[in-house]
DNA sequence: CCGTATACCTCAACATTGATGGTATAACCT
DNA sequence: AGGTTATACCATCAATGTTGAGGTATACGG
């Protein structure tokens, strides 16, 4: 397993909304998530991921609600807004956009 | 033509690294071979490009002179150092694993 | 049944880095 | 002469991730 990570600031919004984009999940559920289906690449600081969480709430992409997680403990559940769908959709493409523009510099040839 | 997108902080060097990677170059020669091998969707701004470039000559992975551009102005040409190289070569790598984890989470079925 | 680990959340201080917007100089074109 | 292009620099701001510390409640090993 290749170690961690750091995060590029911008990307760990799209990561999150992905992972609600399941249905609604608590930030520990969802730290798991991501760092599991990355191979461990991201490792998820709940610093960061709680104040995305936050940043959703606040920009009206997710809603929250207390309630009691599998393991029987309170936790705080975050559920996609239609906002928030649009959101992933548009970051989504946002994000293939930028790749694919990265991957044509890095292969550019020299300047004329 | 899609518009503008903006940079995902730590991109930026990568991009300049590798325009460097190809010889010495001034700072605006540069934003001008990103831009145009991105088909316009970074736009470069100076700002940014020459805060970089300053990094890179602290860092080591770049040294400057002043020089006179083909166009006979005075411009400060940036060459990259054995250093610069392998850092370029390093953040390369890092990128396309990052590129390729966020593909994985992004790809993934809902959590279990 | 106690102690420690784990699940879960919050917050404040800090660092990095891109965006903004303003300054300066010289060449070139009209 | 005046405007546009080429070229560089800087100060300040904003967004967002990192670090690190703190807090509660449930589970689990001894």
């Amino acid at each position: 397993m290749p170690d961690e990570l750091d995060l590029l600031q911008g990307t760990l919004d799209v990561l999150v909304l992905r992972a609600l984009s399941h249905g609604p999940r608590h930030g520990y559920a969802i730290a798991q998530w991501i760092q599991d289906n990355s191979d461990g690449t991201f490792r998820i600081l709940d610093g960061a991921l709680y104040t995305s969480l936050h940043r959703m709430e606040e920009k009206g992409w997710a809603e929250a609600e207390w309630g009691t997680s599998e393991r029987g403990k309170r936790a705080r559940f975050y559920e996609l807004t239609p906002a928030g769908r649009a959101e992933l959709q548009l970051r989504t493409t946002r994000w293939e956009r930028y790749v694919n523009a990265v991957a044509h510099v890095m292969a550019a040839p020299a300047p004329a």
